[in-house]
DNA sequence: GCTATCTTGGAACGGTCGTTTCAAGATGAA
DNA sequence: TTCATCTTGAAACGACCGTTCCAAGATAGC
């Protein structure tokens, strides 16, 4: 009997993503997120509920739609370090080019934000965390498999090593860092893992 | 013939640096300054001028009396590689323990927020980078000189490795990670360049 | 002690914050 | 078509935002 709604909660999750990302969940106004949805504060609180949640959901969806997506192609691909080097490849050329450059990663822009004190929030970046390690150390134990790894090379530490790393290249696109300069710097470093 | 402060300003920066450095300054109102100092909107103003100004002079004052000093220490430091180990070892212990412990490092954190829009934020940050690099980079040349590093290892591409795993350290710690993991990674990376 | 000059306390500014409320509108089953 | 139910628009909430203003207070040279 009831009404339905009017739009796509879908495709407003990810106009609040695209806010949130870009300007981080403080600097970020309910009334930036009414303007740029086109819906109104009932239709959103009633939604979505609270801003928290709001950005607890955009933040999830990040992670589903942008991160883990590519982790499991990383995890399933067959290649070992040339599947690294594609991986790494395409986040610099996200994170400076295209619509998404000098957004850096929503993930590790909560990071730094005062939200990460929020315990959902930690569990998030937890979870990103492992699961980025988790598909670096997949892809490095097929490089070992192939032979590709130097001699004496761990496919654990080097995963963690690149993990961190990842961050790196995240924060430092952020603020401005060119992308010559980080491939070179990304490529040094599978240079030294390789055989 | 005029009145003088009645505080020091030189204490209050530190207290603002402390307040914006935990908690970022979107999420940090001018309340919480008055608060934290004990002095009020009246000579907060007339002595540092508007919150973005206010927020520059602590950011500032961080690279001044907090990176720069450690910079100084490694960069000056004749052992090579054990000096790197030691920097990173003072850095995770200081993320993770102690009064800074989830704190991050300001300077990372500033990549993350939206006030790396201003330029001359961007500006401290890039100058930060180059900063961190150069010292890694003068301590890895003497490192080399000693014939400490592994055959083939670029003291350059190095240095620009570290500096980014730095900004990642910065950051997992502030995500909560624990010192044991970080410093494993970070023991495995700098072995893997050692003789 | 007087006075010019700066500092301080505290109120107040307009604006924006996240959130709530409620009447009016839209929907689909009966 | 009727009606119960949900959605929508719009106004309003109190609280807080960064900032400004000004009278009262403190200081140091005269």
């Amino acid at each position: 009997m009831p009404d339905i709604k009017h739009f796509d909660p879908d495709a407003t999750l990810e106009t609040v993503v695209r806010l949130f990302w870009r300007q981080g969940v403080a600097s970020t106004g309910i009334q930036d997120i009414v303007t740029a949805t086109g819906l109104n504060r009932s239709s959103l609180y009633a939604t979505f509920g609270g801003k928290q949640e709001l950005y607890l959901a955009a933040l999830s969806r990040y992670v589903e739609r942008r991160s883990q997506p590519v982790f499991r192609r990383l995890a399933a691909d067959e290649r070992g370090l040339p599947a690294v080097g594609e991986f790494f490849d395409g986040l610099i050329r996200a994170r400076c080019s295209g619509e998404y450059a000098r957004w850096g990663c929503m993930v590790s822009n909560a990071h730094a934000g005062a939200e990460n004190g929020d315990p959902e929030v930690g569990t998030v970046l937890d979870r990103h965390h492992q699961e980025l390690r988790d598909a670096l150390y997949a892809a490095l134990v097929k490089a070992e498999a192939h032979g590709q790894l130097a001699p004496g090379t761990d496919p654990g530490a080097a995963a963690d090593l690149l993990a961190l790393l990842a961050y790196g290249v995240n924060l430092r696109s952020r603020g401005g860092a060119d992308a010559g300069s980080l491939s070179v710097t990304v490529t040094a470093a599978l240079d030294s893992f390789s055989a």
